[in-house]
DNA sequence: CACTTGACCTGTCCGC
DNA sequence: TGCGGACAGGTCAAGT
């Protein structure tokens, strides 16, 4: 599931809520889904939620709340602040969900998201998927759920190289400023034979993309995702470029993408996809030009474009 | 080396 | 209705 946006959607909602609160304890209900020592946790304060590709870390700190003020600011970079020794680092893959839970939650807000009610699951927490839990001294409750259990929470040290190691390897992430065109065009023609579906989905090319974003890019930027890499000139890489921030963007802007079991830290829907121009529209017709929508196979999984729009 | 396939898991949907 | 197979947002490791 979960890329950029879907990440995104639930970095910002748990630094709304979570921030300031102590962590009680780390109930692990699946072994394989946790891996790191759960008892560093205890009794130690979250000083900030951040995202970098499709990971999310939980800043953990003993230090009280002075910290916490300074770490709200900027979670994206890992601060020179020796007070946050430590994070909680997940990773949701294909159907990781992080759902928050408190006690006012009971009196369910109806709100709308994208124009659409949205469905709440936060008071059928946990469920058979439930794989982790994060208990906070307030008696809130962190649910990480995953049904496919390839996704991971790790209790980790920045000290830790394996830790620098796995972040140091991500590209760029596409939705800062600093980050060029000529960037993206100098990683991906570190992969000049793959096709450029293939090479954006690469997380060391640039960070956070995944199935659904690389063909809703690639329409915004009318390019066939066959198309190799080193055949693109200058003004394609600044449309693949574009295309792709107006991609993520629109995914932020609705929540994120819900195939079938993405939701947000209050467990709602994201509704993305009702937006999207190619994904998963196999046989309807194209939004621009009225042709068919059409599905091939690239690395073993689809990608959904339009042959008439996309060259 | 680059590229492909399989593995990790569970669930749903589709065709016979 | 049942059963087998394909497929699903992601990433590794191993094989060719």
């Amino acid at each position: 599931m979960p890329e950029l946006p879907e990440v995104e959607t639930i970095k910002l909602g748990l630094q709304r809520k979570i921030v300031g609160l102590t962590i009680k304890k780390i109930q692990v209900l699946n072994p394989k889904t946790f891996q790191g020592d759960e008892k560093l946790t205890e009794g130690k304060q979250v000083v900030g939620v951040w995202r970098r590709a499709k990971m999310l870390g939980i800043d953990i700190s003993s230090r009280q709340s002075s910290a916490i003020s300074h770490q709200k600011k900027n979670q994206k970079s890992l601060t020179a602040d020796d007070s946050v020794l430590m994070t909680i680092l997940f990773h949701l893959k294909m159907t990781g969900q992080l759902v928050y839970v408190d006690k006012s939650d009971k009196q369910k807000e109806k709100r709308l998201i994208g124009g659409h009610p949205t469905e709440d699951m936060r008071d059928t927490m946990p469920n058979s998927h439930t794989r982790v839990i994060l208990e906070f001294s307030d008696q809130s409750k962190l649910y990480f759920n995953d049904q496919r259990k390839f996704g991971w929470v790790k209790v980790v040290s920045y000290q830790s190289s394996a830790v620098r190691q796995l972040l140091e390897k991500l590209g760029p992430e596409p939705l800062e400023k600093e980050f060029s065109w000529e960037n993206l065009k100098a990683n991906l023609l570190r992969h000049k034979s793959q096709p450029i579906k293939v090479a954006i989905m690469d997380q060391s090319v640039i960070a956070g993309v995944g199935n659904i974003y690389a063909s809703e890019s690639l329409f915004n930027a009318k390019i066939d995702p066959r198309r190799k890499v080193g055949e693109l000139t200058d003004s394609d890489f600044k449309d693949v470029l574009k295309g792709l921030r107006e991609a993520l963007t629109m995914g932020i802007k609705h929540g994120g993408s819900s195939r079938a079991h993405f939701v947000n830290s209050e467990g709602k829907k994201g509704y993305f996809l009702d937006y999207a121009n190619v994904y998963g529209k196999v046989g309807y017709l194209c939004n621009k030009c009225k042709g068919k929508v059409e599905k091939i196979t690239q690395v073993g999984r689809g990608t959904y474009y339009c042959p008439n729009c996309q060259h």
